[in-house]
DNA sequence: CCTACCGATCGGTAGG
DNA sequence: CCTACCGATCGGTAGG
């Protein structure tokens, strides 16, 4: 459908840095590691249980100058899932770019996916896991309508990337993109969970076995 | 494997009734419905976000007299955990108990899985899925534990039913009843989890085909 | 089952 | 980036 649009997953905002004193550097170094820790934090109790205090005591500073590079805490939690989505992209969805469109490429992104999960590339498993369980049965706010567009569109990317496939005609053209995007999301989500639940890193064996099922199943007698 | 044992999922303590009075009666009644409502708000908010003070409000009691009923707020967690566990049987586990072992009683209880999921048994979806998500990059502890042997539990019950349909010979008995049940649940979990961040109920049509395609792989052909 | 409390922690602010 | 605070809420207790 459209180009190798990984934009729309990855919206980073490069950090302004136009002040030549360097402070505007620091504060936005400090601001970095601030977020990487905080997403750390979310992945294992969630952006609520994500508290200011707790997070400035792992940070060696004090509340209020850790808050005063956010103005509010929902401001800190869409922060972290912006940061969250940069660390999410650069080992998931970025490396398999450099393969060509084809069943070879969706392979290759789907051994990063569970790569990541098993590599705990988060303290606490995939933090958009994680977010999504939390938000998903809470009302309308900012932050849950992030998490649901995030949601939304990495089963789009997985779509795009079957239709690719079909198109490179490694892939029938006559199956359901969204279908199978939706049971590859299912199988990935599933597997996080398991190994996060049970320490049990077989489940990366099954996970890795439904996938290449699926993908057989679909593939043209070639 | 074991016989019809839905007893492992279903360890239902009859509340005690041995005072003529009925004042145990009733404090057995207020404490069931206050379990009910904390089931429900734990479906949405976890078992943590699940606070005392909240939970007195809706029921219009004080705190101190709902937490008369329990002795710390761990013991009224895994109170809850029974109690969602009690409801999760009524509604998914016990109906399919009625047909024979076989393929059809697989797919009796899929339907009924994924009809609780719709019906929304608990109001912020399922409650387990919650739960799981929440506990499952904490440490370890008494709540942890019991929600990892539910999960535990459900997909070897998932698995036990697999076999029996295998041995009534509706399904290969060369597949691996594990793996069924393992991609089984991840299209459950994840078709749960979709609508309650999308609402939308297209998933359940997704997950409807997802489950007819791995049985009709799986059924012997006959 | 209640009122009345406890110390700790929450998100956030004042003022520097 | 700090100290020093605010009102609200947390889990829990005393005493009835």
């Amino acid at each position: 459908m459209t180009p190798d649009d990984l934009e729309t997953l990855a919206q980073v905002q490069p950090p302004q840095d136009d002040e030549a004193d360097g402070r505007k550097r620091r504060g936005n170094r400090t601001r970095e590691s601030i977020l990487d820790t905080a997403a750390d934090l979310a992945s294992i109790e969630g952006l609520e249980g994500l508290t200011i205090g707790r997070l400035a005591t792992e940070l060696g500073m004090s509340k209020s100058g850790l808050f005063a590079h956010f103005g509010s805490k929902e401001e800190l939690q869409l922060a972290t899932i912006d940061a969250a989505r940069r660390r999410f992209v650069d080992n998931v969805v970025r490396p398999s770019r450099e393969l060509p469109r084809g069943r070879e490429r969706v392979e290759r992104l789907m051994n990063d996916w569970l790569a990541y999960y098993r590599g705990e590339i988060f303290r606490g498993g995939c933090f958009f896991n994680t977010v999504k369980a939390e938000f998903d049965s809470r009302s309308t706010g900012p932050v849950r309508d992030v998490v649901m567009d995030d949601a939304r569109e990495f089963i789009a990317f997985l779509a795009r990337e079957v239709r690719k496939a079909q198109e490179a005609g490694d892939l029938d053209p006559s199956i359901d993109p969204d279908q199978l995007a939706f049971e590859l999301d299912a199988v990935g989500a599933a597997a996080n969970q398991h190994f996060q639940l049970m320490h049990d890193e077989k489940v990366f064996e099954r996970a890795a076995t439904a996938i290449r099922t699926r993908l057989d199943a679909a593939a043209t007698a070639a």
